[in-house]
DNA sequence: CGGATCGTTGACAGGTATCAATGCTGGTGG
DNA sequence: CCACCAGCATTGATACCTGTCAACGATCCG
């Protein structure tokens, strides 16, 4: 191994260990001695607006760790339409069954500039060989994952589009650090709740008209009681 | 701990090591030694269709295995109707957010007579401790789930009703192992699609009309190849 | 035989997709 | 600096689909 591959490595070790979203992610447990083991190099990206970080079925080689910003999985259907299967937030983690041998689930692009740490897989399965912390994380991983996708089914997925677009802007706002938060283009919304553009543009439009919506940029702030009652 | 108990366990322990549908289920790798660690009961049970394993938000105890037959996770609206969010077949894992001492998110409730292996949660929390093997099924499982889940939404929830009841006929074929298959109910092929059960009824009895789809006490066989030129 | 439960069908209103046209905005190059 | 363009959002018209409410038929079981 070169001093190059040595030092960065170092640094990612380090950079990981003082990160403060950290406690959230998949190391979240580890301890000193566990990162004594992590030898490759954990790299930081900068990901502009639609950038992705891999494609559904392309051949797994690393596992990522969302820290700003955020990330749709997307699923390509046969006839060119897509659909949004899930959003993943700062602390979520992305590409993880690459761990498990299988190939990525869905295609990840990001909605935001949005920074992620690279981790390769290999480094992870070492570590796995070493010390059971890992697989703790990774089944809370799954879990949390696993309960978001059930409401996002139990709650996005039916009732009109109406109460659909309710339920997905107060998601969109709950996840958010204040009131102002990202809202998705139209045809995002759309794949989001399987629903056409043109009707999320229609429903949009009316809830800023009734004021239950005002956009900004790229974000929005709502009117929480009036869509809960759509809802 | 009382002799009658122990004799319990042991034959709890030696059936599971038997389990023609171990293989597939969350005791896939433990070896013998694992097996030793077994000291808490596991019992068979045989369930009469709609029978409930566990209710949602109940204090988890167990875990339970599918031997034979078919489960729903049901979670239930405010409005007192009721979303399936997955289908459990034999081999799959119930209640196994219980192990993460998080309450039960569904009501699993059988659909057909089923068989299942009820395991105390103790049992599998000691065996964790000391043998890293069931973390990876534990992980395999969570991940088998999630690609399901996802090709849920991303199939069974988009496109026209009678697109998703061919998608949902083709699904329940594929899983079975020959060519009759066990068919819902209107009200849970409803809950299943995000549809009412006028319109299920209405798109089943027109599948029949078109010999699409013969019935026959509370299942079917298809034509696959008009199924799939629908979907 | 009667009753309960589930499946089927009809009529209708309202909701949503579809197709098409028109605004709006930010970025680019002249 | 401005005109233009590309991409997105909005809006309209319409047909179709689906939910809703209601009635009726089929089946099973006591």
């Amino acid at each position: 191994m070169e001093l190059t591959s040595i030092k960065q490595a170092w640094d990612g070790a380090e950079k990981c260990r003082q990160c403060h979203i950290r406690k959230f992610a998949l190391f979240a447990d580890l301890q000193e001695d566990d990162f004594m083991q992590l030898h490759l190099p954990i790299t930081d990206l900068e990901l502009q607006t639609g950038d992705s970080l891999y494609k559904e079925n392309e051949a797994p080689k690393f596992v990522y760790t969302v820290r700003t910003g955020l990330v749709k999985l997307v699923h390509f259907l046969p006839n060119g339409n897509y659909r949004i299967i899930r959003l993943l937030w700062p602390g979520d983690l992305a590409g993880i069954e690459a761990l498990h041998g299988i190939t990525y689930l869905h295609q990840a692009i990001t909605l935001q500039n949005t920074a992620v740490c690279k981790i390769p897989i290999e480094n992870i399965e070492q570590l796995n060989r070493k010390s059971p912390r890992l697989y703790k994380q990774s089944i809370a991983h799954w879990q949390r994952v696993q309960k978001d996708t059930d409401i996002w089914l139990a709650e996005l997925s039916v009732g009109s589009s109406k109460k659909r677009v309710a339920n997905l802007l107060l998601y969109l706002n709950q996840r958010s650090s204040n009131d102002y938060f990202y809202l998705p283009g139209r045809e995002d919304m759309g794949a989001l709740l399987a629903i056409t553009t043109e009707t999320a543009s229609r429903i949009i439009a009316e809830f800023k008209r009734l004021r239950y919506l005002q956009t900004e940029h790229q974000g929005a702030y709502i009117n929480k009681n009036k869509l809960k009652q759509i809802s």
